[in-house]
RNA sequence: GGUGGAGUUCCCGAGCGGUCAAAGGGGACGGACUGUAAAUCCGUUGGCUCUGCCUUCGCAGGUUCAAAUCCUGCCUCCACCA
């Protein structure tokens, strides 16, 4: 029982620091039906969640079907730092009221994975406030520079004559004592928290809560690209509030390679499930289209219902397969009759007319489902179906 | 506070008086091939009333028949020294 969890547990880790406690932990839950706490962390900068966000949140469902309760923590005081991940150090800080919005729209899109009946939403502000100058000036002589140059990115950018914020140093220190208020027992995070996270054990140590926290880490989703990681600035996302469409579509856009990833990191199946598909796809008794659709299902159907995966590759079949339109285009209505190019760039299909006239000339533009080649095209009263390449239609009626 | 360097089209990065809407790469978009996958190959990548015209090379002026390229001032970023 015990070892089946831990396994569920450690799927897709990068590293799991201090597995006897997590096992210890596991087998109080089991004999006694005692509950521990994970914390995680997020920052309420950026409240729109993707599916990189959401592997941690796969594994924060695991633990709680395994006895945990989460601690969800809002990094509100935090964000007016920081994390010294190697971009800019300033950030804007918050008002309250965008925290707070900020936070509704959290708990919104979290609880569609997390069971909040087994989930505390806590603000870091709440302890950081009282900490006070005093408190804080405490903790700073926990630590040292030295040891603060233990971090990765702290010491490249020291060793390179790059700036360094006081207030950077003080990120880390501040995210382990959250760990110290909060008494938690575990802490999961990216393993670019790793040296953040360990802090939190360290704190907890120095200030002699009774326990350290174990430290579980999860690697950074791969993004559309196949190569970077999952990232809104890179464009390689799939936002969770993104239509069902849309999310089946860019899944199963991903590479056959990374499926297997997404499988592991964000799938419920069981781990020996997937190994099944895998070894289906590998001896050829299934097409791993088929496999990534099942996935791209499962991903759509968590976030907007039992079902809507299906009626999304229906949709998508129609479109693709069938070479079938869409069945919700959009509609353009126009008085009098309109030359291609300006229909294409009215309907917003083309950025401006030079686009139109490019797409025109390579051989990308259709009109009712016939190719064009002319600029000068008129359309006259009646109905018509623009198209520019495989995804882009428009409804023209004159 | 002092000294030196840099700001180019979506990004990186060449160009250093005309042949520059500006090399090359990346990305993006289109085409071929497929499973609208990946990989690969090809094309496009400032705007428009499109065989031409207009606006771009940090900002503002100036020199010149002609400037991204030269000069002046300003702004911003960076490095080194203090």
């Amino acid at each position: 029982m015990i070892q089946e969890a831990l396994r569920e547990i450690k799927r897709g880790c990068s590293e799991l620091i201090d597995e006897e406690r997590i096992v210890g932990l596991l087998k109080d839950y089991f004999d006694n039906g005692r509950h521990y706490y994970v914390k995680a962390g997020f920052d309420p900068t950026a409240p729109d969640l993707h599916l990189g966000h959401t592997v941690l949140l796969q594994k924060l469902k695991i633990f709680q079907k395994y006895g945990a309760i989460i601690q969800f923590l809002i990094g509100d005081f935090t964000a007016q730092i920081g994390d010294p991940t190697g971009k800019s150090a300033t950030r804007k800080v918050l008002t309250p009221e965008e925290v707070k919005s900020n936070a509704q729209t959290y708990k919104e899109q979290v609880f569609k994975i997390l069971d909040p009946q087994k989930t505390e939403v806590v603000f870091n502000s709440k302890w950081l406030d009282e900490l006070g100058s005093r408190g804080l000036l405490a903790l700073t002589t926990t630590f040292n520079v030295a040891r603060m140059l233990e971090r990765d990115d702290f010491e490249k950018r020291y060793k390179s004559n790059q700036p360094i914020a006081i207030s950077e140093f003080i990120y880390p220190l501040l995210q382990g004592y959250d760990s110290v208020a909060l008494k938690s027992d575990v802490e999961i995070g990216g393993t670019d928290q790793k040296f953040n996270l360990l802090m939190g054990r360290t704190l907890q140590r120095t200030y002699n809560i009774g326990k350290e926290q174990a430290v579980l880490m999860m690697p950074l989703l791969v993004g559309l690209d196949g190569v970077n990681k999952m990232s809104k600035s890179l464009g390689n996302y799939i936002g969770i509030t993104e239509d069902a469409n849309t999310i089946f579509a860019k899944v199963l856009s991903i590479s056959d390679e990374l499926m297997w990833n997404w499988y592991e990191l964000l799938s419920d199946k069981s781990l020996d499930e997937i190994e099944e598909l895998r070894r289906g796809v590998q001896e050829g008794r299934l097409h791993p289209k088929k496999v990534k659709e099942d996935l791209a299902m499962e991903i759509t159907d968590r976030f907007h219902g039992k079902g809507a995966g299906l009626k999304a590759k229906e949709e998508f079949d129609k479109v693709h397969k069938q070479n079938d339109i869409p069945s919700d285009i959009a509609e353009f209505r126009f008085d009098a009759p309109i030359g291609v190019i300006d229909a294409l760039f009215e309907c917003k299909l083309a950025n401006t007319k030079s686009e139109a006239r490019r797409h025109i000339k390579g051989g990308a533009v259709r009109v009712d489902g016939e190719k064009i080649d002319t600029f000068e095209m008129m359309l006259d009263k009646g109905e018509y179906i623009l198209q520019i390449g495989k995804r882009k239609f428009a409804k023209v009626i004159v």
